[in-house]
RNA sequence: AUAGGCGGUCGGAUAGCUGCGUCGGGCAACCGGCGAGGAAAGUCCGGGCUUCAUGGAAACAAAAUACCAGAUAACGUCUGGCUGGGGCGACCCAAGGGAAAGUGCCACAGAAAAUUACCGCCGCGGCUUGUUCGCGGUAAGGUUGAAAAGGCGAGGUAAGAGCUCACCGCAAAGCCGGCAACGGUUUUGGCCAGGUAAACCCUAUUUGAAGCAAGACCAAGUUAGGAGGGCUUUUAUUAAAAAGUUGUGCGGGGUGUUUCCAACCCACUCCAGAGGUAGGUCGCGACGAGCAAGAUGGUGACAUCUUGCCCAGAUGAAUAGCUAUCGUUUUGUUGUGCUGCAAAGUAGAACAAAAUACAGAACCCGGCUUAUAGGCCGCCUGAAUAU
């Protein structure tokens, strides 16, 4: 189990905008990196809704799912001691939540393969 | 009932599972309260609040507003009225100072855009006696145009003309009604004369500016005594170098601009100290131009009084996510009742499908504007249709 806590400063969603790797299914988009300060058993993560999606009501939605579908997803399947960071599509609001967090679960999986391998060769 | 006008109101419900923000209680586990909108939107006006170092005077500039009276903390808002326009009507209107202060613009057309005569009409005259020429009178008729110097009828005349008269319109003056905008009426004047002010402009009134990323407070880290700059003097062709000084005066700057007066502030810049970045706390929500109910006054906007209530406070930003059932609307199919010969109309039922709006507080109030699936309520109208 990993407990989850927000990511809120605009310097770390830029590193990991920049640094991370970065997972595109329909539904959303993770992007992820190692955080700089380690601690046990917690990850941060951070949602983005850009006004592409639309007026303020539809980014909230958007938000809102998202943060829904991470509370049974995350604690299970994600590392600790990583930054995540979800930004939302264009169907986010709108498409079937089952699905959202099917998407979300793969999504995941590859993301923290790719992170393992990146720790390993180093 | 259909149709239409005006005003108001709601804008999904219930249950379950999983959650969020905040406040209060508790050592804690946890428990309890509260938790979006009519527009929270656009940020277009008006205020509160905050800062800009102040107070006062004058001029200019810029912007906004523009019938009258009232309401209000204030307004460009609202209410009641006036005039004009639209509608059969209930009602509606992004309509409302000044065009005889001045400037500009109005293509083209037309004889002519102002003491206008092209055609026409009338009179007189000439001789080549006629589809003739000249002189004069004439704005009734024709043409153009946004506009041809009141309209229309009668009298009048050679033909005509406000030349005269009646009615209508216009202007001025008086009287009456109204707080006023304005209305009514009488007399007089033959009638000064297009539009555009969302062209400049003129007149009157109002306005200092910027905004909660305002602003107040706490304050990691970094920075280590210096670096750069100005002024003066000396040397030097210049470039530059060295030394001194860095603060009193002069002078300069300080809310749109300029001017004046008084008092005041700033001071070479960065860094340590001072200060203040990241970050945090406050501002910030429960005392308010507050909300609800009632009474009184007023046509009304609204005001006064009484009683009761406390009603979101987030800051990568809570107020929800999912599931089920129901509701509402539309469409389709099926079958039923009523009217009807039939076509068809109408009422309610079952099933299926689709739709279920606009939109998310960010310092707070009062307005305006714009967006909005669908539903409900009240008052009112009558060219018309049906019973």
């Amino acid at each position: 189990m990993v407990e989850v806590f927000i990511l809120k400063k605009r310097k770390d969603f830029v590193r990991v905008a920049s640094k991370g790797l970065k997972v595109v299914t329909s539904g959303l988009i993770l992007q992820a990196a190692l955080s700089l300060s380690v601690q046990d058993d917690c990850c941060h993560i951070g949602y983005t809704a850009t006004k592409k999606l639309g007026k303020a009501h539809i980014r909230n939605r958007t938000k809102r799912r998202l943060r829904a579908a991470v509370r049974e997803v995350f604690p299970q399947t994600a590392l600790s001691g990583v930054d995540y960071v979800l930004i939302g599509r264009y169907n986010t609001a709108t498409c079937d939540f089952q699905k959202l967090k099917d998407n979300m679960h793969k999504a995941l999986e590859q993301i923290n393969a790719l992170l393992n391998e990146k720790k390993v060769t180093k």
